[in-house]
DNA sequence: CACGAGGCTTGATTCGTATCAAGGAAGCGT
DNA sequence: ACGCTTCCTTGATACGAATCAAGCCTCGTG
C-alpha cells in the first residue's frame, strides 16, 4: 500500500496519444476518450537498469507490462537445467500474457539494457475491457499473435539448422525494428551470444561461429553487438530453404 | 447458406450440462442459465473420419472447435519444407485459438481417428462473452495456458535429447488422459511415429528406436500404438534430468 | 485369400553441433 | 590505469541423431 505502488500520474509519461508507440501498442484503435480511460489505469512508467528483474519466476501475477523503451528477455528455470530464454521483448510488446489466469508468473523477465515499462494492473484492465469491446479484441489479438509466434518458433527449433535459425532470428529482429521505424539493416543486439544460443537451442559457440561464417559469406557483418545485414535476400532464402528429407525438399 | 451450415439443435448433443467433458471444457464455471446461452451458440457436433480435415491452412477463420471425442493434429506447411505437426488435440481441448484476430487459419487440423467436434462461431462467442465475464475469463485462461504449453514445448525442443523428448511426450499424454478419467498407464496413441517425430523434432526412425530402448529398459511397453507405462518415476526422472553443460548440470 | 500400400523396425554410415579447451577483447569498479 | 570479470572467438574432438537402405508387419481392398 505504499505511495510508490499506487500512484498514477496522468502526465506526459502516461498519455498514450503522445507516445510514439501509439500505433503498435495495446490500445491501438481506441477512441480518444477510451484511450484516456486506458491511460488512467497505467501505473507510472518504471525504469529498470540493465540486468534488473521486472518479474521473477514464481512472483504473484498481477500486471501486464508494455515495453516503452529498451528491451527485456524472459527466461524459465527448470529443475536441474540451465535457464532457457523464451522471449525477447522490444518496445510496444507486451510482457506477461502467459500469466493471465494464473496466480504466479511462469518465467523471469529481466531488462537487457536501461528500460522503461508501463504497468497495466490486470484486474483494472479486465474491468476496462468489460466496457470497451475494442480493447477486448486487442487483447485477444495480442495473445493469438503470440500463439502464432510461438508456433513459428517451435517449427524453427525442430528441424532447422543452426544457420537457418540464426538467419530467421536476424530477419525477425530486422522486421521488428523496421516496424518500429528503425533501420532493418543496422541494429544493436542487446542480448548476449549466450542468450541467443539459449533462445535458439544452440550452444553459444555455435552462434559465434555461424555469425563469423555469415560475415565471410558477406551476408551480414557483426562488430560485437552491432549487426549490419548486407544481403537480406540471401538470408531469406537461407531461412526458407529446406534441409534433408525432413523438409520435403 | 445451406441448411447444413446454419442449423443448430438444442438437443442432447449440444446440452453442455450433460456432457462428460463439462468439467474440463470452455464453459467451465458458468451458471446454469449462462451455460444454456453458451450451448445455444454451438453448431451441431460434426463427425470427422480419420484423415479428414477440420480446417485447412489458409481457410477463413470463423470458429473455434472443442473436441468432443476422438483426436486431431494441427500441422503447418512451410515453404519448401515438410509439414510440421504443432499440436495434438484431445477431448475437451480447444482448436483454433491461434486464429483469433486473424482472417485466415494458420495451420491445418486433421482428425487422427473418428472424431466429433463442437463448433463455436467466434463472433457469437464474442457477443456472448460481452455479457458473461466468467466466459471472458475462461477464454483468457485457455489462451494463456496454451502460451505456457508452447513455451514448455520450446524448452523441450531446444536442448533435450531424443530420450527426454519422448519421455516428456509420454508423460504429457499420460497426464492428459488421467485428467480425463482414463488410465494414465495404458493408452492408445492415435498418431503415427512420423507425427510424433515431426512434433518432437525427431526423425521417425529415432522415435521408433527410442521406444524400443524404453521397452528394453522396462520403462514402458509399446505394441503398435498401444502404450503401457511401467516405470512412471524413471520416466519423470529422465524427463527432468539435465544433460551436458547446457543444462547447468 | 492374395495383394499392395503405408507404417514400422533395425542396421550402417554420415554429418551437424555440443563439448572441451584455451586465449583474446571489452566492460566495470576501484 | 589496473585487474577482475564477463563476454566472445576459434580450434580439436566426440557424440547424438539424421540419413540412407532394406526388410517386415499390418491393415484395408479386391
Amino acid at each position: 500500500m505504499s505511495l510508490e505502488s499506487t500512484r498514477r500520474q496522468p502526465d506526459n509519461a502516461t498519455r498514450c496519444e503522445r507516445c510514439t508507440l501509439h500505433a503498435r501498442c495495446l490500445p491501438l484503435g481506441l477512441e480518444l476518450d477510451a484511450l484516456e480511460s486506458f491511460a488512467a489505469i497505467i501505473h507510472n512508467p518504471r525504469p529498470l537498469k540493465r540486468g534488473e528483474a521486472l518479474v521473477r519466476q514464481g512472483d504473484a501475477f498481477e500486471s501486464l507490462f508494455v515495453v516503452r523503451s529498451g528491451s527485456l528477455k524472459q527466461s524459465v528455470a527448470q529443475e536441474g537445467q540451465r535457464d532457457q530464454v523464451t522471449h525477447f521483448y522490444l518496445p510496444g510488446e507486451i510482457v506477461g500474457l502467459d500469466g493471465i489466469g494464473e496466480t504466479h508468473c511462469y518465467g523471469s523477465v529481466v531488462a537487457m539494457e536501461s528500460t522503461f515499462v508501463c504497468e497495466l494492473p490486470f484486474h483494472r484492465l479486465e474491468d476496462l475491457a468489460e466496457q470497451l469491446p475494442e480493447l477486448r479484441g486487442q487483447i485477444y489479438r495480442c495473445m493469438s499473435r503470440e500463439l502464432r509466434n510461438d508456433q513459428r518458433m517451435m517449427c524453427l527449433l525442430s528441424g532447422r539448422t543452426a544457420d537457418q535459425r540464426l538467419a530467421s532470428f536476424m530477419l525477425g529482429l530486422s522486421e521488428r525494428f523496421r516496424a518500429r521505424g528503425y533501420s532493418p539493416y543496422r541494429f544493436h543486439l542487446s542480448m548476449s551470444r549466450s542468450d541467443i544460443g539459449s533462445y535458439l537451442g544452440l550452444a553459444l559457440e555455435t552462434v559465434s561461429r555461424v555469425l563469423a561464417r555469415f560475415q565471410q559469406q558477406s551476408l551480414a557483418a557483426v562488430a560485437g553487438r552491432d549487426l549490419t545485414i548486407h544481403d537480406m535476400e540471401a538470408l531469406v532464402a537461407l531461412a526458407e530453404e529446406g534441409v534433408g528429407r525432413h523438409s520435403g525438399g
